[in-house]
DNA sequence: GAAAAGATTACCT
DNA sequence: GGTAATCTTTTCC
């Protein structure tokens, strides 16, 4: 194995949503074997390639997902990643992780968050061509690790 | 079976 | 700010 406990740990700072019945969303046009995941249940973790990299999604509900955007340092030392090519590399995530139990935490966790979120900003997601207007990115407005210069507030 | 598009990133000008 | 890289999934004939 490599890195047998390389545990490595973001606080994430940056997720977009896609629903159901989103023109931008993998699974608008319901299951394939891409994004089966996506229907396995909440908790699922659904990692997809695209062009050379792989992106992360946490499953909410089924048919929906939210992409992990970026993250940054838990406390004071750590790495931080912009973006959601970048997240994944930085935590490890491979497309073999598609479909674990991110709540199990096989590999891949997802915890809540144990302090107060200072204030979250919304605004358009980034990357799509459909539904480009729709305000499902969510992000901690001023946080450095943020992927988008656009800082809307909430 | 072949062609096009894509939830990105890196490097060019 | 714009374009190329790179490769898997999806869609059409």
């Amino acid at each position: 194995m490599r890195g047998p406990d390389a545990t490595r740990s973001v606080r994430l700072v940056e997720v977009e949503a896609y629903l159901a019945n989103d023109p931008a969303s993998h699974a608008f046009r319901g299951p394939t074997a891409r994004n089966r995941s996506m229907y396995r249940g909440p908790g699922t973790l659904y990692v997809f390639r695209i062009h050379q990299v792989v992106c992360a999604n946490l499953v909410t509900r089924r048919g929906e997902a939210v992409l992990l955007r970026a993250g940054g340092p838990p406390a004071t030392e750590g790495a931080s990643a912009t973006g959601p090519g970048r997240l994944c590399r930085a935590l490890g995530i491979t497309i073999d992780d598609d479909g674990q139990d991110a709540a199990r935490g096989t590999r891949i966790s997802v915890l809540p968050r144990r302090e107060r979120v200072p204030r979250i900003a919304v605004g358009p997601r980034v990357g799509i061509s459909r539904a480009v207007e729709r305000p499902l990115r969510f992000w901690i407005a001023g946080d450095p690790s943020v992927s988008s210069p656009r800082r809307l507030t909430a």
